[in-house]
DNA sequence: GACATAATATATCAAAATGATATATTAACA
DNA sequence: TGTTAATATATCATTTTGATATATTATGTC
């Protein structure tokens, strides 16, 4: 068996905030959560369904009145038992695949300015993702009194200072390879 | 059609470095590289039989005289120029699945304390793997003449880099949520 | 008003990966 | 001699990815 769905908790744990449709949790994915997270359609929409079935989310009432249904969803207080459990497990497992640190950990096979070209690569992607983090973060600062705020904050600070832990070691390293 | 399979990169760069079987692959992926890349069993014989059809890879001739058979792989001219068109891509993707952040985003549902309890684990993981991080680099140190080993020595001061940013954010984080 | 394009929204699927388990051999050690 | 740990390959159900299909609604623009 593999591992129980990890997405579960991502889309009870989005659904304690506020009620979502399968689109909306994914645009959330993709957006301020996507630098400690990723998840596809393919998994979010079985995933419901499958939630639905258990008791833990439920359909809200169509306010359709016309054209393109709309299935927004709730959690149900079984569902917020489950996401209450899950806090409360000591055991977590990160999982990472750093692609960028694979092709280092690669780089002998090529030549150096193939590694410093990817060391590059990283930094510019690393320095723009940075700059939406801090626009986050001035806007989160504004709203902190909201307790979910903090933890907003919290995950976004995180962000920012390990990000700027690797541009300082972006620069290090090309200058590592550029001058040994 | 999901993506190519990134496991094969993998195991194409392992054996660019030294004939392996699937068995040594998977140590050394739970070992040094661990930190920065996850892989299983499940996925590593089938890549290996999948790029051998393809000649990619190709079996070492048998030294077995006796007892449970061991298949090491080496890397044929082809795999080797798979590896190196894939080092020479532009693009990247770095997926990361930060349980712990996912709990930290989520952390308003609990009290306060489930929070701060699982900053605490999250830093004690981190302390106990940063020592061993600590431990290869003054390791690779001594052997950095070697080409192959400069670019293990940079995986690992990223790794040594951001574990004490991660530090240094669990100290400021748990400072906030006690007092405020 | 007509037309194109982008954004919204659900759903499905082949390929890939996980995590667990099964099976067997060899080494270590008491 | 017996037992446990390490070595080693292999398979499988479940989960996830990444892509695609389909359809509606909003927005611009000629």
């Amino acid at each position: 068996m593999a591992k129980d769905r990890k997405i579960d908790m991502v889309i009870l744990g989005l659904l304690a905030h506020e009620d979502l449709t399968g689109y909306d949790i994914k645009k959330i994915i993709d957006g301020n959560i996507s630098f400690f997270w990723k998840g596809s359609f393919g998994s979010i929409y079985p995933a419901l369904s499958a939630m639905e079935e258990q008791g833990l989310v439920k359909r809200n009432k169509s306010d359709k009145t016309s054209g393109r249904e709309k299935i927004a969803y709730h959690l149900t207080p079984k569902g917020k038992d489950v996401l209450k459990v899950w806090l409360n497990e000591e055991s977590v497992s990160n999982e990472l695949k750093y692609e960028t640190l694979l092709k280092l950990y690669f780089g002998g096979v090529e030549d150096r300015s193939v590694t410093i070209r990817n060391i590059e690569l990283f930094e510019e992607s690393i320095r723009h993702d940075l700059e939406i983090l801090k626009f986050y973060k001035s806007n989160l600062e504004k709203v902190l009194d909201e307790e979910d705020h903090l933890y907003y904050y919290l995950t976004v600070t995180f962000g920012i200072d390990t990000y700027e832990a690797y541009l300082k070691w972006c620069a290090k390293s090309k200058k590592l390879l550029k001058n040994s």
